[in-house]
RNA sequence: GGUCCCAUCGUCUAGCCCGGUCAAGGACGUAGCCCUCUCAAGGCUAAAACACGGGUUCGAAUCCCGUUGGGACCGCCA
């Protein structure tokens, strides 16, 4: 049975890396019917907060990424790491160390000015008598041979026993620290595979030696690359939106950033566009790259578009409410036509990429004036197009069924009339409805705007000329 | 600085393990054309990559070594 988790640490909110880990995890479990596990790493209690929590949790949920089972806390664990810590200080596999984080800082740093490696030199590895004084416990590692970790992204990667250092696992203050914590966690929560960043690979030596002191099976580990920002170095703020919230909050669909996110650094042939089920299908690790990816903030938009597209318009209008009451073009307890909004958002879902833009572009559909962009006005309202303007609002008056296929005969009709090019009458009508040169087709649009606002701003133009 | 990882179009990648079918394929983006009432969407086309240097081999994107470049880690952070 194939266990596996993600364990955040909740000293900020889910961020694009953090969800690509947890969605590796979360396929792979689906992929081999396992068990996905939900662990909260928040043993630094001076940076991790309940917020946070909440917040990575509700990423995870609006992800659609769910848990089997968690989550769990590692500060409701303590007791556990502790008895695992002096289980091994009473065997000799750990020893007490009397240096002060002070003491160490400051060798660190003088090490560091000599050009040495700052690494803790073992000094009160060999003390024999118990002083009383504050203590951390470290553990022994073994001084000479290698270890050989077999990932199963990066194949086999071997490390000299000499260049791991003898960690803490219980800090001065009786709390446990992280590497040793996993090792006990991924023991105890019975995890057969450890997929995680490959930040890790390097701990990854020293958590096997934990595992092998305490006896206990090793998982198996895949070490996935990084996320990279434009700029190459690793994804922070400075690239922009890292949060996953932030996403959401842009207008971004869950579904499309699982599948951007799993397209990086995982891919199945040629395919680009996966649903949840393909990839629960497909998934697996051997088609997980090596190399870092940097974040393509346009290809994410782009896939957006697609799934907006895929999206059913009753479906997308439901989406879309929250953002047009925060921009505040509906209010909370207008009531909608379904069969209108669905024409609405029908014109418009497939020249929109996120539902933000979607929100501001049925703007002129539900407000009863637009306000008309300067640029706009100042080219197609004008002397010469006013008489125009006055004969279409006219024609338009009087059809009775205010119908895409009648609209378009008063167009044509007016066209063919005066041995005018459709644009000419089209472009100033568009710049009054919609306020821009850019929308929908006329006829469309105005349709569902209706009879009546579409007179209304029509005469308003007319009125002011 | 030490250790470890990585290297195909600007970006995500297929191909690499099992050398020849690769004068390197797809996608995003970019450019052009078509469609057209504007903008999209859609269709077609184009520019665009095997980091470099040595081997091994009849033959290397694919195997080996080195160089360069990038990344990660070296905490009583996780």
């Amino acid at each position: 049975m194939v266990r596996v988790r993600f364990a955040p640490s909740p000293t900020g909110h889910l961020h694009i890396g953090g969800a690509r880990t947890a969605l590796f995890n979360w396929l792979f479990a689906r992929h081999h019917n396992g068990k996905f596990v939900l662990r909260i790493e928040d043993t630094d209690r001076s940076r991790s907060t309940e917020e946070y929590i909440e917040s990575i949790i509700e990423a995870m949920k609006w992800l659609g990424l769910d848990w089997d089972e968690g989550p769990f806390r590692q500060t409701d664990r303590m007791e556990i790491y502790r008895n695992y810590a002096y289980k091994l200080l009473e065997e000799g596999k750990a020893y007490r160390c009397y240096c002060t984080p002070e003491e160490l800082e400051e060798r660190r740093q003088q090490a560091m000015k000599e050009g040495k490696p700052p690494r803790y030199d073992r000094r009160c590895r060999e003390l024999k008598e118990v002083l009383d004084k504050p203590f951390a416990i470290r553990f022994k590692m073994p001084l000479e041979g290698e270890t050989v970790v077999n990932d199963l992204v990066k194949g086999e990667v071997t490390f000299k026993n000499s260049e791991i250092e003898d960690l803490v696992i219980l800090r001065s203050d009786g709390t446990p620290t992280y590497n040793f914590c996993v090792v006990v966690d991924d023991f105890e929560m019975n995890i057969t595979h450890v997929i995680r960043g490959e930040d890790h690979l390097n701990n990854t030596p020293k958590q096997i030696h934990i595992y092998k002191a305490l006896g206990m099976k090793i998982p198996e580990f895949a070490h996935i690359p990084m996320i990279l920002g434009p700029d190459r170095s690793r994804l922070s703020k400075r690239h922009g939106a890292t949060s996953v919230l932030a996403y959401r909050d842009e207008g971004y669909l869950p579904d499309a950033v699982v599948n951007f996110l799993a397209r990086l650094g995982w891919s199945y042939g040629d395919k680009e566009i996966f649903t949840r089920d393909e990839l629960i299908e497909y998934f697996d690790l051997d088609h997980v790259g090596k190399a870092n990816a940097i974040f393509n903030a346009e290809k994410l938009l782009w896939l957006n578009s697609e799934y907006i597209k895929l999206t059913p318009e009753e479906k997308l209008f439901e989406l879309v409410k929250p953002f047009l009451i925060k921009e505040g073009y509906l209010m909370e307890n207008d009531s909608v036509d379904i069969e209108w909004a669905a024409k609405a958002i029908k014109s418009l879902k497939e020249r929109c990429r996120t539902l933000k833009e979607l929100a501001n572009a049925m703007r002129y559909y539900l407000l009863e004036y637009v306000e008309i962009e300067p640029k706009a006005k100042e080219k197609y309202i004008n002397s010469e197009t006013i008489p125009l303007l006055k004969e279409i609002t006219e024609r338009l008056s009087s059809i009775e069924d205010f119908t895409q296929h009648n609209i378009e005969k008063v167009f044509m009709d007016i066209v063919n009339e005066k041995g005018l090019k459709l644009g000419a009458v089209a472009q100033p009508v568009r710049v009054v409805i919609t306020g821009s040169t850019v929308s929908p087709g006329i006829y469309e649009v105005l349709e569902i705007v209706g009879k009546e606002k579409t007179l209304k701003r029509l005469r308003r133009v007319i009125d002011a000329s």
